[in-house]
DNA sequence: CGGCTGATTGATTGTGCTCAATCAGTGTGG
DNA sequence: CCACACTGATTGAGCACAATCAATCAGCCG
């Protein structure tokens, strides 16, 4: 009884609705009418917080929703037919995740906690029904799915034809870029994630992303504390991706 | 005035509506029932068809189509910013291309025929309109966009953490089962790709494509003649993603 | 015929992986 | 409180896989 009333007391403090939720300008919300939010906001569930290493979903369980994320930072996996796991990407606080399992009524990726994190869950199905009914939040979704696909092709490039540098200053730039976003510092951050998890995610062996940290911080063009990161030198990031000036100058 | 009649004549000629074409049951139209297939059938264009090397659309190009492969093959590409081309993918027919361009008002990739192909123009405006009215078509779309989102992370896991004869068994794999739901042989078929297609796709090199090709083939996996295969042992090919069995003979 | 593209094969090189050791930070149990 | 184990990060040494360089060959077309 006693746990009973605790457990709704936590849930009714998790009832933020998305009027009060600092991140409506760069999430869902963001496509509805003010006048529409509360229909929007109705079909949300806003569970209790996952707590570091738990999963938000598995592979195998069921689809039936996706997430946005309100707190905190999550990686999605796969896992091949040998055990390896694959990191499919990493998800910041007004970003959505779990759209790869529409098509296959179960999800394919794990969605796991890097940190203490917080999420809504919107049910697909009834999503699916209310853009049947908002135009504007139909046509977001199809952004937010294509956008998906757009970043996709830019990992391809990423994986397919540039260097371990390449690799390593192109997440950093877009981490940062994804904190701008959010209105934080682009230029000082906290990764949310491992060394391990960089490495996977960019198909390299940890040991190659910490000794290119070591170098980029040697270079002056980062500043690396453990997981904190400073950007010191911006261009030269970018021009990591093989900057065509540099060539002129050799 | 004969060139006008005779440009006229071949565009009547490429008028076949949904309903007569074979791809029906694994295209657009197995999301619309009969009685709204026309519906779907007056907003696609079918155009002339695209001769080898020719661009369906190009990254700098306005979004505003998507596009479904009537018959040949074709392949997307983006361009780094030192000029590189990567290839992100081979579009079959029965397929849909162009989706990455829908969040950003512009293509992200080029699209270029591969052979002669032709395809049906559907522009995007209208085809989000009528999801609309047909609820089955939005969900159709999305399921779409999913399963190219979930492709992508098995195209993530293939670079991320296979060698190169895992990446090459693997897309044979992939174009044989393409052909299986067209209702074609899954075991002879013609690469529509060149080595350098292929190749790039893949995040290797040319040379290493023709080795693998050989190798495969002194292993009577495979049957290699140009452009034409025919898979000998699919078995062993699907075992390249390294079968754990073989770990216990050893 | 010569020029061209696409594919194959050989020889060499190099980037980044593997193995291995060390170290700092953190939590655990005696 | 300290010894211990454990995880995450860093650094070094050697090696392997695939890229690169280079040459050859087949097919095609002007």
């Amino acid at each position: 009884m006693l746990c009973a009333a605790i457990n709704r007391s936590q849930t009714v403090s998790h009832q933020v609705s998305c009027n009060d939720c600092s991140l409506s300008p760069i999430c869902l919300p963001l496509a509805v009418a003010p006048a529409q939010l509360d229909q929007l906001d109705r079909i949300i569930h806003r569970g209790r917080p996952l707590k570091r290493g738990e999963h938000l979903f598995r592979a195998t369980d069921g689809f039936s929703s996706v997430y946005a994320v309100r707190s905190g930072a999550l990686k999605t996996y796969v896992v091949s037919d040998e055990g390896e796991e694959q990191v499919t990407g990493f998800y910041l606080p007004g970003e959505v995740l779990g759209m790869d399992g529409i098509s296959t009524a179960h999800h394919v990726s794990n969605a796991k906690a890097l940190e203490t994190a917080t999420v809504c869950e919107i049910p697909f199905a009834q999503l699916e029904t209310l853009s049947q009914q908002i135009p504007s939040l139909q046509h977001h979704f199809f952004r937010l799915m294509s956008n998906e696909i757009r970043s996709d092709r830019e990992l391809h490039m990423l994986l397919g034809k540039k260097n371990a540098d390449d690799r390593v200053a192109s997440l950093l730039l877009s981490l940062s870029a994804r904190h701008q976003r959010r209105g934080l510092s682009d230029n000082i951050f906290r990764l949310p994630m491992s060394r391990y998890d960089i490495a996977n995610y960019l198909g390299m062996a940890v040991e190659t992303v910490s000794r290119i940290f070591t170098r980029f911080q040697q270079q002056q063009w980062l500043r690396v504390d453990g997981r904190e990161i400073e950007i010191l030198d911006r261009g030269s990031l970018c021009g990591q991706n093989h900057d065509p000036a540099m060539e002129l100058l050799l």
